[in-house]
RNA sequence: GGGCGGUUAGCUCAGCUGGUAGAGCACUGUGUUCACAUCGCAGGGGUCACUGGUUCAAGUCCAGUACCGCCCACCA
């Protein structure tokens, strides 16, 4: 016997472990062999991680996917693992590193250190394989990955020698994005401009043949600043071509203050005349832009920070190059050298204002670029890196989005995805950092690189070049996560070997993801692969929302709102939040998550648990051989129907990602249809004297309940699974697991003249049952019922199912013939029904409300009129179209006739 | 500066190819009915942001406006 409630606690652990012992999530069942694959890869979480909101989301979609085609009888791998998450993990290990107050990273050095956080990973890094297995998700855990296992990690050595090798990886020196907490560069995309009240300093830098003159501004040039400090690496003035205001000083020079290096006056375009004061100091070493003015007038790069965003003065010689020795150049380094960047800001100013040197200082609002990890502000450094040349890889990458050969659903993030594709950037992927791939290049003695998968392969390569064996040293930089998790789709189906997996199962059918790493993972992805295997990694990119909270705000650790879904899950179950987000899922831009919503979902958990129960007790289990098509009864006849409808809405919108369609068409079939009407519609039957009518019932009920089961099951796999054992005949098991259960076949059971009827006498009951409380008749009390009017047909109809209309309008006895007076009437299509109820109703009340409804189909009738008047609307709208209009206002004009005779009846009986 | 979304019931949101506005929650009334009070039944509540256009017909298509949000971009 089932209990009352649902209590998924019980049921999710015991039934996750069946699906396990079954082999149920594996790829390659042999009872699939000859069936067409579907394969998904999982966005490898960051084995820092633990399940938030959006992994939740994004893994139950995969899995209601992965359920849905495993269903359906294909031969599913649902590939799982986790990332090794450079930056990320590296700083976790640190910070406990610290907490247990032990040597910290360089104290221990490269190995040792590497080696304490392969421990943190054995330990700590199951953590969200854990939480997965909690949602539900039906990985093929056998088969799970880790970007740095020794098969990915051979993948990424064989990618990164053969792209260097075909000039696609190469070395350079450039301004990359530093990060001056962490130590390292990273790509454009881990920057995030942050909008900062600042100021604009206006300085004045004095011409060379000028005695300067604070009064005088033909003495100097004023240049405007968000960065003072920079101009210890100034190395020119820039001032736009056509700008007469500082025509003639082109070519001459300006004596840099604080400094005194003599710099040039150049004439460049990227000086706008609108901005600042129209002249600009040129930072070749520290800005993007006055790199490029720099390389423009072959400027010389003077760097004045270490990588730790100090200033770095002290035996600098770019900075003193070609400077003389002085007083104020000696004061500077004394006092500057060594300050971080923002303090060395504050000193620069006040000594220029000593000066004279500080026209104006206005405040300013302007972006700046921050670390999305560190969140410090990053600093342009020049340094050696090595770069993906991604505009040649992104070619075909946008050519076969173009193509259609991959599908983005919705289609419109692919603008997104051609926008950058289409104004790639290359692609640095080397990070100063210990934990990653380290890039398999090695330097000679003479700084000659050496490129190849392992230390045998550069051996030779170097003895070959030097004609003698010579000590290698290894580059110590790793590699952009990123680059591993480009690689995900093949490397974790065993290439570069030609495994029969990555035969089978690549490309893979969907990829499920979130809008925010379209370009830090779809597009690399894309790329890799297509220049990799030549083919396209999936077939769809299916992007989803971001989880928010209730306000919509982004969920974060720093905001406090973040909402754990195991909370949730403790708190409802998984079924119930699984549930939730599939609903939620609508194709937007993010979803707003609210716990009343997951309790709502919970109760209908508990709906459909007690339907279950409903069947227990009278007795309902599945019939071998029972023909759905053989039904005679309408009711059942109905309802078989009706699970036709909602087996294609279901199924349909699961072929479109459409997940709320799906999960709103199977959450009304059993809720609205099922238990609203069907259950309560059969009870006569089931307690009734016809044996057969009782047993074909039952034989339905059953039916359609197994069948609602298999639609639920992907978003709701605990608790119908566990229905599905508990509801199996008598004495009997099931064939198989319902997670291994075939997916409904369309029988062609949809049935008109069943609609028909059933309709009829739901509303023939929602129609009484609305009247009666209108009325303010007792629920108990019990009236007769009278129908006039009736056709043969209804009248058939409302004997067929008298006893339904006894129970479920509270009627005491149905009979036929002149509607009484004093009676309340309700219209019913060509019938009218009458509740006797002179004495407890108020008449006045009733004529009112008739009147009511008088007006209401009047207005209608008057609509339709104007309508049906329009010469236009009839002589250009479709025929059907015109032809319901007619209809409609046909039924609204005998609608309107019967409510008249009602009124007029029960005023003649006052 | 460019691009993309959003604006529909008190709240959170659906509404795909234009043809009588929906759901969940909340709210109101009600409930001696044998699956379920994590429930049943009934009900209130919307000039679909605004302006104009296309159309016989617009929440739905087009243009513009106003707010809100996101993404991209080197603006001193």
């Amino acid at each position: 016997m089932l209990d009352k409630t649902y209590q998924p606690a019980a049921v999710e652990g015991p039934t996750y472990r069946l699906w396990e012992e079954a082999g149920a999530f594996a790829a390659g069942r042999p009872d699939r062999t000859g069936a067409r694959p579907y394969a998904i890869v999982i966005p490898p979480p960051n084995v820092t991680g633990s399940l938030h909101m959006g992994h939740a989301l994004n893994n139950t979609l995969q899995d209601v996917l992965v359920r849905f085609e495993r269903m359906r009888g294909r031969d599913v791998l649902w590939q799982p693992g986790t990332d090794h998450a450079g930056i990320a993990t590296q700083i976790v290990v640190e910070r406990q590193l610290m907490e247990r107050q032990e040597p910290n990273r360089r104290d221990l050095g490269r190995d040792e250190f590497v080696r304490r956080v392969w421990q943190w990973k054995v330990e700590s890094g199951g953590l969200i394989i854990n939480q997965l297995k909690r949602l539900g998700c039906s990985c093929d855990w056998s088969r799970e990955r880790f970007t740095m296992d020794e098969g990915l990690s051979r993948a990424v050595r064989k990618v990164f020698v053969d792209l260097y090798r075909a000039g696609l990886i190469y070395k350079d020196k450039r301004l990359v994005n530093w990060d001056p907490k962490l130590l390292t560069a990273i790509s454009d995309l881990e920057v995030e401009q942050v909008e900062v009240k600042g100021h604009l300093w206006h300085l004045r830098y004095r011409l060379e043949d000028r005695v300067f003159d604070p009064s005088d501004p033909s003495t100097f040039v004023v240049v405007a600043t968000t960065r003072p400090e920079t101009l210890l690496g100034d190395t020119a003035v820039a001032v736009h071509p056509d700008d007469e205001r500082y025509k003639a000083l082109v070519g001459k020079h300006v004596i840099l203050p604080l400094v005194g290096r003599r710099i040039p006056i150049v004439a460049d375009e990227y000086s706008d005349p609108e901005k600042g004061s129209g002249a600009v100091k040129i930072t070749p070493a520290h800005d993007f832009n006055d790199f490029e003015v720099g390389r423009r007038h072959a400027l010389p790069m003077i760097n004045v920070l270490a990588p730790n965003g100090e200033l770095l003065l002290r035996g600098n010689s770019d900075f003193t190059q070609g400077v003389d020795q002085s007083a104020e150049l000696e004061q500077t380094i004394l006092e500057l050298n060594g300050l971080d960047r923002f303090i060395a800001r504050k000193k620069i100013v006040e000594r220029l204002e000593e000066a004279g040197l500080v026209e104006k200082i206005e405040p300013y609002v302007y972006t700046v670029p921050h670390g999305d990890r560190s969140n410090v502000i990053i600093e342009p450094l020049l340094t050696d890196q090595w770069y993906v040349d991604a505009k040649t890889l992104a070619k075909p990458a946008i050519d076969v989005v173009k193509r259609g050969r991959t599908v983005f659903v919705p289609k419109n993030w692919e603008n997104t995805y051609f926008h950058w594709m289409e104004n790639i950037q290359p692609w640095c992927i080397s990070r100063q950092l210990w934990w990653g791939h380290q890039i398999p290049a090695w330097y000679g003695p003479d700084g000659e690189v050496f490129v190849a998968e392992d230390e045998g392969q550069v051996t030779a390569l170097a003895k070959d070049h030097y004609g003698k064996s010579v000590a290698l040293t290894r580059d110590e930089d790793v590699l952009d996560t990123w680059f591993s998790s480009a690689l995900w789709p093949f490397s974790t189906l065993g290439w570069p070997d030609e495994t029969k997996e990555l035969k089978r199962y690549y490309p893979t059918d969907v990829l499920v993801t979130g809008f925010d790493i379209i370009f830090f993972w779809v597009a690399r992805m894309m790329m890799m692969g297509l220049h990799v295997l030549e083919e396209v990694p999936f077939r769809d990119v299916y992007i989803h929302a971001l989880v928010r909270d209730e306000k919509g705000q982004k969920m974060s650790k720093s905001k406090g709102n973040v909402i754990d879904p195991l909370e949730l899950i403790d708190a409802y179950g998984a079924d119930a939040l699984r549930f939730t987000l599939s609903a939620m899922a609508a194709q937007g831009r993010d979803i707003k998550l609210s716990a009343s919503r997951v309790e709502g979902y919970r109760n209908f958990a508990t709906k459909l648990w007690n339907a279950a129960r409903f069947a227990e007790i009278n007795a309902c289990t599945p019939v071998k051989g029972f023909d759905p098509a053989s039904a005679t009864q309408t009711i059942n006849r109905w309802i078989a129907g009706e699970s036709e409808y909602a087996l294609a809405a279901v199924t349909e919108a699961l072929e479109a990602y459409r997940f709320n369609e799906a999960a709103g068409a199977i959450y009304s079939f059993v809720w609205h249809k099922f238990c609203d009407w069907y259950l309560e519609l059969i009870k006569p039957i089931l307690s009734g004297a016809d044996q057969q009518a009782a047993a074909e019932t039952r034989a339905m009920t059953a039916w359609v309940l197994d069948r609602a089961l298999k639609l639920l099951h992907p978003f709701m796999p605990f608790v119908t699974e566990e229905l599905w054992a508990k509801l199996a005949a008598e004495g009997e098991e099931r064939e198989s697991l319902l997670i291994l259960a075939p997916w409904p076949k369309h029988l062609g059971l949809e049935n008109a003249a069943a609609d028909s009827e059933i309709g009829w006498v739901i509303r023939l009951i929602s129609e009484v049952r609305s009247v009666r409380s209108e009325m303010n008749v007792p629920a108990g009390a019990k009236v007769p019922l009278v129908i006039s009017g009736a056709s043969e047909q209804t009248a058939a109809r409302a004997k067929r199912h008298e006893e339904t209309i006894l129970r479920l309008a509270r009627i005491e006895t149905m009979s036929f013939g002149k509607a009484p007076s004093g009676a309340v009437q309700i219209v019913l299509d060509e019938a009218t029904l009458a509740l006797p109820l002179a004495g407890i109703i108020d008449v006045a009340a009733e004529s009112k409300r008739l009147k009511r409804e008088i007006d209401k189909v009047g207005s209608e009738i008057r609509q339709l009129d104007a309508k049906l008047a329009n010469e236009k609307f009839v002589a250009r709208a479709p025929e059907h179209v015109v032809e319901e209009q007619r209809e409609r206002k046909a039924d609204a004009e005998a609608t309107a006739a019967r409510l008249e005779q009602a009124l007029k009846r029960l005023e003649a009986a006052l």
